[in-house]
DNA sequence: TGCACTCATATTTTT
DNA sequence: TATGAGTGCA
């Protein structure tokens, strides 16, 4: 492939003019701080960036690429830039074309990993046995690949569900492991099919000509390792290496860079090794604890003030996060006045929560006691699990407050759209098998399993794609009836679109009339489940998503990598996400619900990854606290419905690791007296609500307040518990719940109680929101 | 083939 | 609780 580095990409390299330099000044470099500074000067040899939540890293990241252009130390395309997400390469872009206040001719290496990889593997894909056009497959089609090799080998695809294979293989692509480099110690993984489950697959994925998304990443190592050659252009060329999150960064993506950055050493790396909280998906913080090691000589900035938010929240974040351990340590400092404490409040139930902090949004919106008043796209709401956001929603949806929900199906996830984009696929290449697959039958054409195990068969014994089988099949009226119809429409429909596909007419009207005759279209139109409107609405918006493209070929290729939702931000609308979705966001008010202990930090991390799990929900919670700007207010609920079962929990660990000084604890509305429509029925839960106040979690924020001593928090955890709960009840006795009734205990566990109830069944409830069952007026019968 | 039913299942998510 | 997937029947 001797064209390969000839395009435009990389041009002879050309002096810049030193004059035109100076001319231009560098304006660029005012209001840096000088740790800043310190990191953009630093141009020669490697970098470290460490850069705390809110210290203007990706000011400092972009002006260090003006530098670079405006100095004439680097052209711009040789300057490798990766991030991770399409948003984040695109405000990387436009604030260094602001820097320079000119448009920058280029950049074509600044994107994503995956983007800048799609782009090396399309130049080189034949030394990994695929064609330069191959196709990325998403999850969906992944795992329904997998499913078909699962069940070809004959395998219970209930007990060895196709997801966690391919779970499993996107663990061992993240590590760069292909195939034979799987070590023994994992190959019995998956009932000891996993390594040749993975090698039929990539097989598979080799014939189909495709990849999935972490090929992208291990089929370029592969080629870096495997060709010198190549891997000399490529380090000769790339002078100047920056990478966004780097803390992100999995193993793959480490030996890529490492690779990369070999021959210049001029790599810049920005992370925050606390806000670390990808692990779960092959992220590797040992990337960057090992920096220093890894470039020796290496340059380390640490970027320490923060700009973002008041000096209470920040105390507070940095309290939490220093229970970790093995940080590389940061001290975050701000010079903005104080401000207010971190608002710390814990509710009878998760209905309560959502309905308290409607309440509360509503007098920020209105500037009531004595706050400035928020606009609501000011506040957002940052939650664990994205289960946490119903109660938001219907709380919202009744007192009538716009939100939205920032994450949900994103849209080229979507079942229409992914139908639609089959269809568009199809007829710009009939070779594309599981886009067939997907359609054939939607909507629905009278061809079922049977048909299609028909058209399979013609097509295997063939060895050709399904549509040419389907084509034969046709032929030797292999099939009958409706079904012989349609497909012989569908088949012509392919043809013709692809025809008119190639003659090159307006692409957009193409796409209508592929929807259109397809009968696609007509599919939603005719269901009346509430969402096909939406449907219909989306169709239109993916015609509409054409206009940037110059046809649907151009447009396939670039929207595999594209996963982003557009979300109009002009509408006045809190914002409702979870805490990873709020990573590199900033709100002047945030509200984080549900910090009790098995919420927040989830049980689950803590179950499978035990102290590295906690530590990571940590950092997550570092983040969380670290999106707020003016104020920060954490809350917990003592019930919670999970999976229709009511559950107490206890407020989270990470609560007692704030620092006392900088929350205020706030206390509940029914205390006030002042609830106008408050229904008596409530009285009893208002009463209880106090005895949030009373709870080990706000005890401990008590007592450590007033001793400020070296107790452990988990100490004096207990006693409390011990004092309070435990020593209270005995098996057998009546008891009541507020929110059960009545019942007896059955068994006694630490502080957490089984009672079976008399209407309610029998639950495990945390002690202290049971009372004995005479004092609660219970009458025995 | 399509519908109604049961049953298991239930973080975090980008590309 | 609510969702999806799989199953059985018309």
């Amino acid at each position: 492939m001797t064209s390969a580095f000839e395009d435009d990409d990389f041009p002879d390299r050309v002096p810049l003019s030193q004059q035109a330099v100076a001319a231009r000044g560098m304006p660029y470099m005012d209001g840096l701080n000088p740790a800043q500074r310190d990191a953009v000067e630093a141009l020669e040899g490697p970098v470290l960036m460490l850069a705390g939540a809110g210290t203007g890293k990706t000011k400092a990241l972009t002006t260090r690429i003006a530098h670079l252009l405006n100095t004439g130390t680097a052209r711009p395309n040789e300057i490798l830039a990766v991030t991770f997400t399409n948003k984040a390469a695109r405000e990387m872009k436009n604030r260094v074309v602001q820097l320079l206040g000119q448009a920058v001719e280029g950049m074509p290496w600044l994107g994503t990993f995956h983007s800048v990889c799609v782009k090396l593997l399309r130049r080189h894909a034949e030394l990994v046995g695929l064609k330069t056009n191959f196709t990325i497959l998403d999850t969906d089609d992944q795992v329904r690949l997998l499913k078909q090799l699962i069940v070809a080998e004959g395998i219970d695809e209930k007990r060895w569900p196709a997801r966690q294979l391919a779970h499993l293989i996107d663990g061992w692509k993240n590590r760069a492991w292909t195939p034979d480099r799987v070590p023994v110690a994992e190959a019995s993984a998956f009932n000891d099919r996993g390594v040749e489950l993975y090698a039929a697959y990539q097989a598979r994925l080799k014939t189909l000509n495709a990849t999935d998304f972490g090929d992208l990443l291990l089929h370029v190592v592969t080629i870096f390792q495997n060709h010198d050659d190549v891997l000399a252009q490529y380090q000769r060329w790339f002078r100047y290496i920056l990478v966004d999150e780097y803390q992100d960064t999995n193993v793959a993506q480490y030996l890529w860079l490492r690779l990369l950055a070999k021959r210049h050493q001029n790599i810049c790396c920005v992370g925050d090794d606390d806000q670390s909280i990808y692990g779960w998906r092959g992220a590797e913080v040992g990337n960057i604890l090992r920096f220093e090691q890894d470039f020796p000589g290496a340059k380390v900035v640490r970027l320490e003030q923060n700009y973002r938010s008041t000096p209470h929240i920040l105390a507070a974040a940095s309290g939490v996060i220093a229970a970790n351990k093995g940080r590389l340590g940061k001290e975050l400092f701000t010079e903005a006045p104080d401000g207010e404490k971190v608002r710390l409040i814990g509710h009878w139930d998760g209905d309560e929560e959502a309905r308290w902090i409607g309440e509360e949004i509503e007098a920020m919106q209105r500037g009531t006691r004595g706050m400035r008043a928020f606009r609501l796209t000011e506040i957002a709401i940052l939650v664990r699990a994205s289960h946490q956001m119903r109660a938001f929603e219907d709380r919202f949806l009744t007192i009538g407050l716009p939100y939205r929900v920032i994450g949900g199906p994103r849209f080229y996830e979507r079942r229409e759209i992914r139908d639609a984009m089959a269809y568009f696929r199809l007829a710009v290449s009939q070779e594309h098998d599981l886009a067939f697959e997907r359609i054939v039958n939607t909507p629905k054409r009278g061809l079922g399993d049977k048909a299609q195990q028909k058209i399979q068969m013609a097509a295997r014994s063939n060895g050709v794609s399904l549509v040419e089988g389907a084509r034969a099949l046709l032929a030797e009226k292999g099939l009958g009836g409706k079904g012989a119809v349609e497909l012989q429409r569908l088949v012509d429909g392919i043809d013709r679109w692809a025809k008119l596909m190639r003659a090159g007419g307006n692409h957009l009207e193409l796409a209508e009339q592929i929807l259109d005759e397809s009968g696609y279209t007509e599919m939603w139109q005719n269901d009346k489940t509430p969402e096909a409107p939406g449907r219909l609405e989306n169709l239109k918006e993916l015609v509409k998503a054409l206009e940037n493209f110059e046809n649907i070929q151009g447009f396939l290729e670039h929207v595999s990598l594209i996963m982003d939702n557009e979300t109009d931000e002009n509408e006045d609308k809190v914002s409702i996400m979870t805490l990873h979705g709020a990573k590199g966001l900033e709100f002047p008010g945030v509200f984080l619900p549900g910090w009790e202990d098995g919420l927040f930090p989830s049980q689950r991390s803590m179950d499978e990854s035990g102290l590295k799990g906690l530590e990571e929900e940590r950092r997550l919670a570092y983040v969380g606290l670290t999106r707020a700007e003016e104020i920060a207010v954490v809350s917990f609920a003592g019930n919670r419905l999970v999976f229709g079962q009511w559950q107490s929990s206890l407020p989270s660990r990470f609560i007692d690791e704030i620092p006392p000084e900088t929350v205020e604890v706030l206390t509940a509305p029914g205390l006030y007296g002042g609830g106008q429509e408050a229904p008596q029925s409530d009285l009893g839960e208002r009463v209880r609500q106090a005895d949030v106040y009373n709870s080990p979690g706000w005890k401990r924020l008590q007592a450590r307040s007033d001793q400020r001593g070296l107790s452990q928090p988990r100490e004096a955890k207990n006693v409390v518990i011990d004092l309070n709960a435990v020593s209270s009840f005995t098996e057998g006795e009546r008891v009541f719940h507020q929110k059960f009734g009545y019942g007896v205990v059955t068994g006694i566990e630490g502080d957490k109680l089984d009672i079976s109830f008399d209407k309610a069944g029998t639950k495990k409830v945390v002690a202290k929101f049971i009372t004995g069952a005479q004092a609660a007026g219970d009458v025995p019968f």
